[in-house]
RNA sequence: GACUUCUUAGCUCAGCUGGUUAGAGCAUCUCACUUUUAAUGAGAGGGUCCUGGGUUCGAGUCCCAGAGGGGUCACCA
């Protein structure tokens, strides 16, 4: 961890220690750096932008982000919520009377970039032809005490030392939101896609709800759960790995259609598509079939596009991908087939595991025939699926909550939609016999003990509630996470979650003074004793009087301290009080 | 989890085969400046070179260990 994140409260930098010191200067002129009451804005910036006419009498908010000082003038830049806008600062127009002291002292001295500040003025038009607000009153919203990233951008639209490091940015997402545009943009986006699906799903009447997240069977899905535990019932729990399950105890409750804007929890590994926990929609309407899903899945993934993009089309890292339906269905089988000259109709195990080593696809004992053709089309299919593909007709044994195809016996009617060579959303006319539905459970189960540490778990319950009936259903799981990396061009997962998981942060728990001046150390010095590393007991322990002294003159005239110099004695002093 | 690479001022980065007091731009501070826009001009301050060991007369630089990040791979969506 970098030293900076972590510094003791009065390690500051000269900058935050200047910032502190204004704080104080501005309480000292009777302002509150931090009040309390509401401030009423009448505009914001783009919308003053888009109306702006001069001569307008306007009230905005926001943080000053630059501010250019030319004496009696001045000109700054103020961010809100939906841009900047340029104030103007004249010293007599801000201060007409005799008292200079809010143009002079508040606002070239005590504010600083990062500030929030509300001002009311009126607006004009610059020799230079910029809209700008001549500013008459101006009020101090709120102090910033460190200082933002100095980030530029020129007239040719370049920027200068961007805010750029990943760390930094996914560690203080709230600095990157601030200082970057462009990812405000992108999380503007995402909420645009939620909105877009979630509008579209109740205009057709079915009904969004909310399914458990802590499970005592993590079902519905194929992977490692993260385990808790709850007390009053001293029973294990788990976070949800999929909601499937439960959305289709719904169905068979009578709702017709359910979706649900699953958040789910995965112990697996984490890198730029994979994020401990990610966002699946789940959809679910009853008396359809996979057929009906993919015209749905691509009339809404279109519709999706054109809201973000204004148009059917997006450039994702170099491709131009059309996102207008109709998509190509291309058959699992037909996939392989053209990609490897594998066809996988009519094999069994061991003949898929030698075709597989035939094309360099690496096996292994625990791989059931699901598994090994699951490889083929991973390794060597996926890839070449860039544009919009419904990937159709999966074998039995991947797909162990789907319905066998109704012409083909060795297939199930799912499909899997690949865009830019990843999926994205994944369908099945739904398994609605419970008899067939125990017997696939079971045969995971059988794969389970074989070593696949990611079959699925056998629910009674859910079994149950299939021997009470559910209508043919089909359902969808969309991963929204991928979707919205697609429509904002993002290669890295972390780029659409606001907080992605990182390893925590450690922050030092700071010096123990009470500790030192129990040490012996005189209280005037505890805190200059810590500040310059030896900030307990055991450190100071380690180190000699003579070096302890050398060091902490050093540094106190380096600081320029008004407390005396130490002598030799002063310090075996502190140390002898200890023996 | 494996491999690889990075960590120097508030921010973005230089820093050569180890060698005076570790540099630049922006930011900050002081001064000047009443329509600028990466404002400008003059001056100043600001550093645990990620941490801990080691080699050396001498380490930001070389070696070892550790922390955190990025990339690639594995697992997965």
């Amino acid at each position: 961890m970098r030293p900076s994140m972590y510094l003791y409260t009065m390690q500051l930098s000269e900058q935050e220690r200047i910032r502190r010191d204004s704080l104080v200067e501005l309480r000292k002129l009777g302002i509150d750096p931090y009040p309390a009451a509401a401030f009423d804005a009448t505009h914001r910036s783009t919308e003053l932008a888009a109306s702006f006419k001069d001569g307008m009498e306007v009230t905005l908010a926001g943080r000053l982000m630059s501010r250019r000082i030319m004496g009696k003038a001045s000109f700054a830049e103020m961010q809100d919520s939906e841009g900047t806008f340029q104030l103007y600062l004249n010293r007599d127009e801000l201060c007409p009377g005799e008292d200079k002291t809010t143009y002079n002292v508040v606002f070239k001295k005590l504010l600083d970039r990062g500030d929030f500040i509300g001002v009311t003025g009126e607006t004009f038009t610059t020799q230079t032809g910029e809209q700008s607000l001549l500013v008459k009153k101006l009020t101090v919203l709120s102090k910033s005490l460190k200082p933002l990233p100095a980030v530029k951008v020129d007239d040719a639209g370049n920027t200068h030392d961007a805010f750029a490091d990943p760390e930094l940015r996914y560690r203080m997402r709230y600095v990157d939101l601030v200082v970057n545009p462009h990812v405000r943009e992108t999380f503007e986006s995402r909420s645009r896609i939620i909105r877009t699906i979630r509008e579209s799903f109740d205009q057709k009447g079915w009904l969004e709800v909310d399914t458990p997240v802590l499970q005592a069977i993590p079902g519905g899905a194929a992977a490692r759960p993260f385990e808790t535990h709850h007390n009053a019932l001293d029973i294990p729990l788990y976070l949800r790995i999929a909601n499937e399950l439960y959305l289709k105890r719904l169905i068979v409750g009578g709702f017709e259609g359910v979706y649900e804007f699953s958040r789910n929890f995965r112990n697996e590994g984490m890198d730029r598509t994979h994020n401990p926990e990610f966002t699946v929609l789940e959809l679910y309407v009853a008396y359809k079939d996979y057929h009906w899903m993919m015209e749905t899945i691509e009339t809404l993934i279109g519709d999706v596009c054109q809201s973000v993009h204004g148009k059917m089309q997006a450039n994702l890292g170099g491709n131009e991908i059309n996102f207008k339906p109709p998509y190509k269905r291309v058959t699992m089988r037909d996939a392989i087939l053209e990609h490897t000259g594998v066809d996988i109709d009519g094999k069994d195990e061991a003949e898929l595991r030698s075709a597989c080593q035939s094309v360099g696809v690496d096996t292994d004992d625990s791989m059931g025939k699901g598994k090994l053709i699951d490889e083929l089309f991973g390794e060597k299919c996926e890839h070449h699926y860039i544009q919009p593909t419904f990937i159709i007709d999966y074998p039995v044994e991947m797909s162990p909550l789907t319905k066998v195809h109704r012409d083909k016996p060795d297939y199930t009617e799912r499909f899997e939609l690949m865009i830019n060579g990843t999926e994205v959303a994944n369908a099945y006319s739904e398994l609605n016999d419970p008899i067939v539905q125990r017997e696939r459970f079971e045969e995971q189960l059988k794969l389970g003990e074989r070593g696949d540490d990611e079959a699925m778990f056998i629910d009674q319950d859910f079994l149950r509630a299939l021997e009470y009936g559910m209508p043919p259903t089909s359902g969808v799981g969309i991963g929204i996470d991928r979707l919205v990396m697609m429509l904002t061009n993002q290669t890295s997962i972390q780029e659409v979650l606001l907080f992605p998981q990182m390893r925590p942060e450690v922050f030092s728990a700071g010096p123990n003074l009470k500790a030192l001046e129990e040490w012996g150390i005189p209280c005037e010095w505890t805190e200059h004793v810590a500040a310059a590393g030896f900030d307990s007991a055991a450190t100071l322990a380690e180190t000699s009087p003579a070096s302890l002294r050398e060091k902490m003159n050093g540094y106190r005239k380096k600081n320029k301290l008004s407390i005396s110099a130490l002598s030799l004695e002063d310090v075996e002093s502190w140390y002898s009080s200890n023996h």
